[in-house]
DNA sequence: CTTGACTCTATAGTTACTATAGAGTTTAAA
DNA sequence: TTTAAACTCTATAGTAACTATAGAGTCAAG
C-alpha cells in the first residue's frame, strides 16, 4: 500500500508518518518504481505502536527506545516497566502544578469583578504587585 | 543599571530580558556609549508584571495585550476577566486530560510484573495492540 | 596593559509535528 | 490519447518560549 492508505488506515497524517520515518521510527522497505513509499501490512501495527504511546504522552525518543528493546524478545524488561513508572511520576507532578496553577488563578479572578475599569481592575493591580503570593 | 543587575533583580535571564525585547515586550529606554542596554527602575516592574503573568502560564501574545490594555486605564478590563477565566477553563481542561492519562498509565503499569521478558512483558504486548481501549 | 567579567548581535537548537512550494507520478475520465 | 484530478516526492519554514552557543566588542580593576 501507498502511504495515503496507511494514513487513513492508522489516523495519521501523511506528513507525520514521513516524520516518522525521518527520525527511524518507521522504515518503507520499498519503493514502488515512481519513488513512492510502498508498505505492507506489519506497518500498521508498528503506526499504531507508535500511536498508542504518543496517546500516553511517550516521547518520540522512548518510542525508539521501546522498539528496540521490542526486538529483543530474551531480555528483561525492566526498563520498560521503569519508563512507565517515571511517566505516571511526571503526569502526577504535573497535576499538582496544574491544581495549583488553578487556585491561584481562581483567587485571581475573584479580585476583580464586572463594570471596572482597567485602572481598577484587580487582576491588572495583583498582576503589577511585585510578586505574586507563591502557592 | 544594565542587563545583568535587572536579570538578577527579577530572577530572569539576560536571553530571556532580550528575548523579551525582541517580541515587543520591555523595552530599554537608552543605550551606553559602548552601545549596552540600561534599565531603570520601572523596567524591574515592567519585567516582574511579565514574569508574574509567565508563572500563570499566560502566553506572551496574551502578556502583550494585557501591557496594551493596562496602557489604556479608562478602558473596561472585561477583556481581562474573560481572559482569565478562559485559562482556568484550559487549565481544567488539561488536568481532566492528565487525570485520564494517569489512569490509563497506571492500568497498563499493572499489566506488568517484575522478572519478566521483553517477549513477556504485558505493556508492551498492551502497546501493540490494534488500539489501546479509549478512557 | 592585560585580564576577567560583562555585553553585543546573529544563529542554531529544542519537540512533534504542520504547512507550504514546486516538481514528478499515477489513475481515470473525456 | 490527451488531460485533468488526485496523489506523491523532497526540501524548507513555521510553531512557543526560551536556551546555548560563536565571535566580537566594552569596561573596570590590578
Ligand atoms: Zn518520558
Ligand atoms: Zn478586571
Ligand atoms: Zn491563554
Ligand atoms: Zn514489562
Amino acid at each position: 500500500m501507498k502511504i495515503g492508505e496507511l494514513a487513513k488506515l492508522t489516523g495519521c497524517s501523511v506528513q507525520t508518518i514521513r516524520y516518522y520515518e525521518k527520525e527511524k521510527l518507521l522504515a518503507s522497505k520499498r519503493r514502488s518504481e515512481g519513488n513512492f513509499r510502498l508498505y505492507d501490512q506489519s506497518a500498521v501495527g508498528q503506526l499504531m505502536f507508535i500511536k498508542n504511546c504518543r496517546s500516553l504522552d511517550l516521547a518520540l525518543s522512548e518510542v525508539r527506545q521501546l522498539i528496540e528493546l521490542n526486538q529483543s524478545p530474551g531480555m528483561h524488561c525492566d526498563d520498560v516497566n521503569k519508563m512507565i513508572d517515571n511517566h505516571i511520576e511526571q503526569v502526577e507532578q504535573r497535576m499538582k502544578e496544574l491544581e495549583g496553577l488553578r487556585r491561584h488563578l481562581t483567587s485571581l479572578r475573584d479580585s476583580c469583578s464586572t463594570n471596572r475599569t482597567v485602572e481598577e481592575c484587580g487582576i491588572l493591580r495583583n498582576l503589577s504587585a511585585k510578586q505574586l503570593e507563591n502557592p
